[in-house]
DNA sequence: GTGAAAGCGCTAACAT
DNA sequence: ATGTTAGCGCTTTCAC
């Protein structure tokens, strides 16, 4: 543990010869401090490499410039640009990050970021129960949800995209468009609303074209290449007749292009494969993926911009659906 | 500003009839306290939904378990795989994880993440000018580079890779296997150490080679697709002579690789184009990127578990330096 | 096993 | 413009 650091505004005042008052007005708002006294101030700070704690200057003033951003875990070509939008956010706010990776780790009540040491939170998914979702909203703290919408009951402002809509679209280009019947779905993680709504919009679009709901061609992608590539491995073993697969990412989507390039199929001349992020990588697939871009960088920093507007005015929009786009490249057959 | 939290430890300890001090042991060494006694305070802060004070709790102790990392912008494909390695060691050892952009935004003295709200720090490159860094050995405080050495006259503990090896392999492997003499060096961004030191491997084995050394051949990459294809095209439209190009990341080799492919030229029969680092994307490019594999992931792990030792013992491995290793793939023109 | 009380380093009235 | 002082919420001796 690191011991006590030996400078604290005592020390300077003592040094600088003035009230640790007036250290604490030179720190906080220079200009109430004479510009002599200013001037002999910075160079004792200067002199005795004197840092301000935090700790303490939080807890005397109960005002903090730190946004909590909570997460499950990082990895995926999700989070990159994510976390990138909430960076530069967050500091041309002026105001720290500070990231917790939850892993479901503390219970409700022990998280080690909250109202105490952040000035409020951006929560990821279902990085955090809705037990302490509730207790953060009762309280009257800052939070925005990101990827998620509110619990019914309550309003907890959030930033999501229009999962349903884009995957509606989508499936209805590979109906219309390319004539595929006989489409299969790669679902996203368990308890993902993102996931969830992007399954409902894929059934939604069968059912208004008639298609009958076919519950085998539904498997597990998870989120992620190696579950995709299992499932789709095991599709093609059984013989299943598949025209199409929509995954429910990009991620997931690869992991249904490998599956099929190693059973000696081709995509998408045997079966076309689409996926939903339009990560980096899309275009640089072979073939490119046919995908729903979804404006992920942008979406994150809408989510701390509205925090921020929460924090320091009470209120911002309730919710916020951005649109999503469809992008055709080559993987669904279309060229 | 959120309003100071309702519940703290006095109205805890009233209600449950007990002292304060007896509900900070609770917090703190619940086996300090008789289990009856145990049973009612557990209640109690259940009841009133208690949540403890970090900042108080920092200032009290003087000991706090997170850790913090500076980074000086979150974005490309490197820094994915190092956050989940740097994000799973801290959660395993039970820190939590403060992460600052630091953007070149605060002066010497300045930086919202110090001694005072962390453990100790995992600084990237040169995320923190070396003034700062100084300070903080001064000090005394725990902190461990990553993707940098230490100052040459004080000794920070590192992490970093083979940068020198790797490039001058790569450089051997272009000239030797595959016979090339003119290949160009998309070089990285000014003042990263990573950068001047793969320029440096790939300049000892022209040497070795006896290929004299053509400035005309250095480009700048910038470690961004975009520099990196801009200075291409310009090679390209002078008619510069090249038979391969040696990009300091694979970011910068997507840039050549796209310029290369703009001006109706071929990736390898034209110029043959390398990489650095074998980020996710590598494989999946046309044609796949023959790049030298960097082990992001588990140096960010390493520099967090020598940080804690660091911060645990006192001390830890001066200097750690992982092998990189060569992948080939097409684009180097082997197959 | 538990309580009383003195801080931790700083801020924010309130004085002067 | 500057000093005095009472906390902020918690931990930690030292008694009992």
């Amino acid at each position: 543990m690191h011991s006590r650091s030996r400078t604290t505004i005592d020390d300077v005042a003592r040094e600088a010869k003035v009230s640790t008052a007036t250290i604490s007005r030179y720190l906080n708002d220079p200009d109430k401090v004479a510009i002599q006294t200013r001037a002999v101030i910075a160079a004792t700070i200067q002199r005795l490499q004197y840092q301000p704690n935090q700790a303490a200057r939080v807890l005397a003033s109960n005002h903090n410039t730190v946004i909590g951003l909570v997460v499950d875990e990082i990895g995926g070509e999700f989070f990159s640009p994510m976390l990138h939008g909430i960076e530069k956010a967050t500091s041309q706010h002026g105001y720290d990050l500070l990231i917790l990776s939850a892993h479901g780790k503390a219970k409700v009540g022990e998280y080690p970021i909250n109202e105490h040491n952040t000035a409020g939170l951006v929560v990821f998914a279902n990085s955090l129960p809705e037990a302490e979702l509730r207790r953060l909203h009762r309280i009257g703290f800052p939070v925005v949800l990101l990827h998620r919408s509110s619990p019914p009951d309550i309003d907890i402002p959030f930033v999501t995209v229009a999962n349903h809509a884009g995957a509606r679209e989508m499936t209805d280009y590979l109906i219309e468009q390319r004539g595929y019947r006989r489409i299969a779905f790669l679902e996203g993680e368990a308890g993902s609303e993102d996931a969830q709504t992007r399954l409902q919009g894929y059934r939604d679009s069968l059912e208004v074209h008639g298609l009958g709901f076919d519950p085998l061609l539904i498997g597990a992608g998870g989120f992620s290449e190696q579950t995709a590539h299992d499932t789709v491995m095991q599709w093609l073993r059984r013989g299943l007749k598949i025209e199409a697969i929509f995954a429910a990412d990009d991620d997931s989507a690869i992991g249904a292009m490998s599956a099929i390039t190693e059973r000696g199929l081709r995509v998408p001349q045997d079966i076309a494969v689409v996926g939903f992020d339009d990560t980096r990588l899309a275009r640089y697939l072979t073939p490119p993926l046919t995908t729903v871009r979804m404006p992920i960088e942008h979406a994150g920093r809408l989510a701390v911009e509205h925090l921020v507007q929460v924090i320091q005015t009470g209120s911002t929009e309730q919710r916020t659906l951005l649109p999503t786009e469809l992008i055709i490249r080559a993987s669904c057959g279309c060229c």
